[in-house]
DNA sequence: TGATTTTTGTACAATATTGCATAAAATTAT
DNA sequence: ATAATTTTATGCAATATTGTACAAAAATCA
């Protein structure tokens, strides 16, 4: 059940907005995990009370759900933006790190890593509906890499023998090794060294 | 509160094998994660009724913590097999690999990962005790790959400029690609593609 | 045999969680 | 103004979950 954009015309108006909604909500579950969210913890944050959430979002399987296809869409467009044509390959790689480490370690509050990493793995074992959407979100990240990483053999920034697949594969283990250390409670200098492995190691 | 590993010479005997037990809790941790994990299930998969499984192992929380402990040493000891030093380097770190999938994929059942990252590293945002057991845990599998590779680097398998230090952490990267992988639903092709780019990179 | 020790198995009280029923409130349409 | 529509807010019944109390059972010790 899709909350509708535009203003509906007729009936009381809603009490909240839907994206900050959501927004609140994603913020609990990428604390705690789906499991470990409640749909009361999802109300204090939102502010909404119980039959809203339902109509608005469904069932807090629904509403994960929904989430995690916004992060999917999130990732893939600050990585598209990352790794730009314009932009030198080690230059690009640095900025999706860069830009994933900003994601992942919260000014105010504690690390938490990536959505995707730190919620829907732990889910996809038992729920296929999340398995899927996490290897869709895997997919795209990785073919996102791997596109650019062939940009660069095809125009010489890497020996033409470079093998574009395998590392774009490394590019993207290196960006979940980042995930997996910030939650870890990683300090900026462990995460800084990791970064700079991957851009020696896939750029060298 | 440890269960004494010596038959107790009073009172009524122990219906179950510790061993055992946490075999069978284990299993259900790492299937469901954590958080989703009740008592109940735990009850249901050891066959301990409630009050021996707190008498044995303490509240839910500690007895996911002992699992933890002894699957970091269960992955200590199998790293150390694996990364023998009178095998040669890429042959070693395959040996890695491969055993790290014969956990992951369980013949018969589910996929389902490595248990650190499967289960960890959702609870690891909240839960101190575990984000610091999971973070040794990480040390631990990043430090067996570095001492590895450094002797190749002085062995002369690999360049003597080598960044020892950074290929080690590349080559757990590639470990938990693996484990993130596995658990969502990859095939074994799939995974396999992994390994050969970390080899690739790694050593070639 | 009877006392002591340890574990088992059942039961239960306290609390948490889910999903929905229902009435009131706030808006638009006529 | 009145009806119709949509959302809010309270509350509740059903169920799940936790941690422990208590008595019976199964062993050893004297």
């Amino acid at each position: 059940m899709a909350v509708q954009k535009s203003a509906a015309k007729r009936g009381r108006p809603r009490a909240y907005d839907p994206d900050v909604a959501l927004a609140r909500a994603m913020s609990v579950f990428w604390d705690a995990g789906y499991a470990a969210t409640s749909l009361d913890d999802l109300r204090a944050a939102t502010g909404m009370n119980r039959p809203s959430i339902y109509a608005a979002f469904g069932d807090k399987l629904a509403l994960y759900r929904t989430l995690l296809d916004r992060y999917r869409e999130t990732a893939r467009s600050g990585m598209a933006q990352a790794l730009a044509p314009e932009v030198p390959l080690r230059e690009a790689l640095a900025r999706v790190y860069k830009a994933a480490l900003a994601l992942y370690l919260p000014r105010k509050a504690d690390a938490r890593g990536c959505f995707l990493i730190g919620t829907a793995v732990t889910e996809a074992a038992r729920n296929a509906a999340v398995r899927a959407s996490l290897a869709a979100g895997l997919k795209e990240i990785d073919a996102a890499f791997e596109t650019r990483i062939r940009l660069a053999v095809d125009r010489g920034e890497l020996p033409r023998r470079a093998n574009a697949p395998a590392r774009a594969k490394m590019a993207s283990a290196a960006l979940y090794s980042l995930a997996i250390h910030s939650r870890a409670g990683a300090s900026r200098t462990e995460l800084d060294a990791i970064v700079n492995a991957a851009l020696d190691l896939i750029c060298g």
